[in-house]
DNA sequence: AAAATTGTAGACAAACCTGTCTGTACGAAA
DNA sequence: TTTCGTACAGACAGGTTTGTCTACAATTTT
């Protein structure tokens, strides 16, 4: 119909396939030709859309952000209640594992794939865990818990590191099982 | 002087070298050639000792294990009291981070690299993680707490999730300042 | 001294990589 | 009708990858 339209359908394509790709197997493991192959894409459109892989890359860490934070909104906004709220990052932690191509962190795993001197990929997982930190502090605020301040920040800390931690142990465990347990760990720190 | 040695010499080079460059700039992105560049041997030699660059990632991560574990035992060993040896892991994540070649978990950069298909791999990283928890249980174990035996190894998990969750922060933030915290945080959950 | 073991040097093969290029097609807009 | 934007197919270049191969050297064992 009109161009805008096939236009984006193009680049739409290739932006799935390597999302799929990059977080299934890895970047350096899913070559070029692997991703406008199943994008069904000719290599010119590609090469059209994005000057380069790794700009391939921004794009996907890009989308992928705004994807992940959505699914994430989505179950923690499910209530109303600021406890439910809070303990609803498990809960995503739950629903999002039992998908059959769960593979961890998407951002820690670029990361390690690459040396630490690609700082334009760096600074967009820096990004990500910031924004990640950030809402967790406000879940916390809206608890409207009178701890000290300091407390507070430490709580939010915590809280952080039982997320990714929990992510971590999925990736290689496989199992939700010690979730249940995380969460009654974040109900005993809070009061 | 005598063959073992010297077979072992050129085997431990090309290790060394291996190890520094899959640990500084992931797996894939390190070929064999720069790693008999670096540990100055012939390919040849190379493939005397190992027979693809797969095995030499094996022997990467079984070394590794090794010297990793030796590593933390002993920062935690250099007390003898029970609760400052369990404190005793973050003060070793202190120390690592110092590190100006830190990178993280070896093993979780690995799993990165691969997709989830590698069992070979796969298995080496969560007989690692496996080892891990048990010295954490062994630690806790030592504290003497009369705590009810559920609640034990839930406060096991919650400290391996803490700890797994502080280096993935680390690899990201590349600041310890955190750590004094969390270190108080698994000071109030024995308490 | 002869033979076997252990290792070295580096050319080579075959496949793969990213990225470029030429040339074509087709609809929409000017 | 001409021009522009988007997309196609696929050959190609230049470089890298892992892994093999042959010839040679040093050392140890027989």
């Amino acid at each position: 119909m009109d161009r805008q339209n096939s236009s984006s359908n193009t680049r739409t394509k290739i932006l799935e396939a390597a999302s799929r790709l990059f977080y299934e197997q890895g970047y350096h493991l899913t070559g070029i030709n692997q991703v406008i192959a199943e994008a069904d894409v000719a290599k010119a459109s590609f090469y059209y859309h994005f000057c380069s892989k790794e700009d391939l890359c921004v794009a996907y860490l890009e989308q992928r952000h705004q994807d992940w934070f959505g699914w994430l909104r989505e179950e923690v906004e499910r209530s109303r209640e600021p406890l439910e709220r809070l303990l609803g990052l498990f809960t995503f932690l739950e629903r999002w594992l039992a998908n059959s191509d769960f593979r961890g962190c998407a951002f820690l795993n670029i990361i390690a794939d690459f040396p630490s001197s690609y700082h334009r990929i760096r600074q967009l997982v820096v990004s990500h865990k910031d924004a990640l930190q950030a809402y967790i502090a406000q879940l916390v605020d809206h608890l409207g818990c009178s701890d000290s301040d300091n407390n507070l920040s430490h709580l939010v800390n915590t809280i952080y590191l039982l997320f990714e931690g929990t992510i971590c142990q999925c990736q290689m465990y496989r199992t939700t099982e010690f979730i249940q347990d995380t969460r009654e760990t974040v109900r005993k720190l809070i009061s």
